[in-house]
DNA sequence: TTATCTTTGTTTTTTTAATAACAACATAAA
DNA sequence: TTTATGTTGTTATTAAAAAAACAAAGATAA
């Protein structure tokens, strides 16, 4: 076409594998690596080292490297990677291009805090909406997200076109609300409630458990040294 | 000249040694046994198979008797594991005896739903004190936790015998906060602040990021076909 | 020029975690 | 009694993740 063109960008894009096999791990990894790279960004650095990265993440410097690799980017010897290509390519991997919609489901204390951590937090994934069953706190909004009543959820996430829902509900509605969501046809659950909930298999689910996070931490630090 | 991002020299990377022979994955899930295992024993239930353990987790019932194997428990043939005897060594496993304190550093929405998370929620893992740098939440008790101004954090992590922080402070405040709790002596953090901190080889250090949680499930959500 | 240093990109090896396989054995049924 | 069934405990195998090893190449200095 223009082979005198075709310098390190035509390249980069030769090397680039299928992303529907990128580990888990890697995932995780990406995500962290966007963020901080964004501060890097806005503080007008311009290129950044492999180890510079794994300082950040106390993780190896091969272990950045690899990642990299696999997403199919391709930095500059003694310049590192271009932080600004970087975070670009990485939200062609993480990020869809039309957005995807989040609802929160529980507007309790956990509820309003993530409401909070997410607002604006990126542009391709929103929090546009929360449920709860308190009669109070329908229609109040928080950092920028009105809460709906539980019975509404089908209806809203249909209309919002959401595909992600938190759950942060107590424990013993969190079976309840994910048949809800289920039906619904949500994509994607994260689960913060402390029971292993049940979707079929065409949903992804993720869990997390703070109370298993903290007794992890009271194990390891009680048998340190 | 670029504070927040690492500095170019190569640093030691901490190679986390694990103290115990009890691998990681299987501590969570021993947790999570218990927290189940209680349920059920509130119930009535006497003894439990290892398919139904792993029912209620989603994992397969391999896996749970390789976890009890691990512990040295021994069920029966036929009646599956004694649940009071294995929530009963599961604790001598997970806990120390005399208990350990907990501090809970930041009470924001994060902070709070943390409170009433843990509130009675193991006897031998106390959330006993939290900090805040607002003078109005100085005073306050949520949940039977007292607030304390951060200026006192070492002084009352001292008193109070706090082995293990939850770090739940604005992402700016991490590091301070850090370093203010392994000045104090703490043993273990739990950091939910999304950037990453540093702390010597002694301390435990668990992080999670709700952020990266939220940006997985988006991405294998999209990709689930 | 040549040698040296630094950093990337990729392959190989090691470690960790999960799954599969199966012997042993108690109980129930034939 | 003998056979079938279901469950545990343990070893063997596979898969996933991390770390190590190292070639290649650009920059710098002698």
């Amino acid at each position: 076409m223009f082979p005198h063109c075709a310098g390190k960008s035509f390249r980069k894009y030769q090397n680039q594998k299928k992303m529907s096999t990128l580990p888990d791990k890697t995932v995780e990894r990406l995500s962290q690596y966007r963020r901080n790279l964004l501060i890097c960004d806005a503080k007008g650095k311009e290129h950044i080292f492999s180890h510079e990265i794994a300082n950040i993440h106390h993780i190896t410097p091969v272990q950045v490297r690899r990642d990299i690799m696999l997403i199919g980017y391709t930095g500059t010897l003694r310049k590192g990677y271009n932080v600004k290509e970087l975070v670009a390519l990485i939200g062609e991997i993480l990020d869809k291009p039309e957005g995807q919609n989040v609802a929160i489901i529980g507007a309790g204390n956990l509820g309003r805090a993530l409401m909070k951590y997410f607002k604006n937090r990126r542009e391709k994934l929103s929090v546009v909406a929360a449920f709860d069953n308190n009669p109070e706190k329908i229609g109040i909004i928080y950092a920028n997200v009105e809460v709906f009543p539980i019975n509404q959820l089908k209806q809203i996430i249909i209309d919002k076109k959401i595909s992600i829902a938190i759950i942060s509900v107590p424990v013993d509605e969190a079976a309840t609300i994910t048949n809800a969501l289920v039906d619904a046809g949500i994509q994607g659950i994260l689960n913060f409630s402390p029971r292993p909930v049940n979707v079929p298999e065409h949903i992804y689910l993720e869990e997390y458990d703070m109370i298993t996070s903290l007794e992890k931490v009271a194990y390891f630090a009680k048998n340190k040294n």
